[in-house]
DNA sequence: ATCTTTGCAAACTTTTTGCACCAAT
DNA sequence: ATTGGTGCAAAAAGTTTGCAAAGAT
């Protein structure tokens, strides 16, 4: 799937709702398209503001907020404050370094079995894809 | 462990490191013992003022910011925003309801697998405490 | 006497909100 | 013509910092 048609199927998905194509939202989520990783709502806007300089950070958060209503994006806190904003497409956990900051994608399945035995034992179904997990990366240790 | 010998140890800790035992202190510490979980510093907060009124925010963040130096005290980031204090003594993971708040403490073991499996493919030492998993809990499903 | 710790006020960072205006349908 | 989206400014929430005064050693 291109960058392109990524790109319709979320606007698709936003005129389905009744939401608005605007150009802020174009700009928006072709930035949060292009760059393949998890941006914090600070970098998508300095990505958004070097072809649009009038959208403003609150509209990114907005935008955000319902691109993640609609289920396309999730965000998760890799650290002490800011938050990070990915598309939902392929579901994963986020590793973060504590030294270097580096994120580490592995797969979900990677947490079935924990999740199945705390299932087990507390009855809590674990949706990881919300927090990140600490530790020390390959590199720094 | 009784609290006051818990309370003790810490102080002994302190003073070690060459740090002062101040009466903020001590009431900070003595709350963090006595409340047996995990606390906000704004809770902290408010149950030494009960004793103390005069002990200010700012000195709650900078006591639990030297007793985490120490190795005292940890910090977890269960939600969006604020994070909770907890003594060390006893290693746990956190799960948290992102529906009722709850906290289920769990035994660090469970991520043992996770740990190493996670430590096998990506050379990712995992130090899970830092952060909470979120879901739901067995009464909120 | 020294040097850490404290209180206070103010800054800071990240995110949210109120409101009048604008623009997509 | 609607009504949802946007920009702006300002508030909120949580935490940190600078500085002079207080207090522990």
């Amino acid at each position: 799937m291109s960058d392109a048609e990524r790109l319709d199927g979320i606007l698709a998905m936003l005129r389905e709702r009744g939401g608005r194509l605007t150009t802020a939202r174009r700009a928006i989520i072709t930035a949060l398209v292009g760059s393949r990783s998890h941006v914090t709502a600070d970098e998508l806007s300095a990505t958004v503001r070097a072809a649009h300089p009038d959208v403003h950070l609150t509209t990114i958060y907005r935008c955000l907020d319902t691109l993640e209503e609609i289920g396309v994006v999730d965000h998760v806190h890799l650290g002490h404050g800011r938050a990070v904003y990915h598309l939902n497409d392929e579901i994963h956990q986020h590793l973060v370094c504590e030294r270097c900051q580096a994120v580490v994608e592995v797969p979900d399945s990677l947490f079935d079995d924990l999740a199945a035995r705390v299932k087990g034992r507390y009855g809590f179904t674990i949706r990881p894809h919300h927090f990140a997990v600490l530790g020390r990366c390959a590199a720094c240790q």
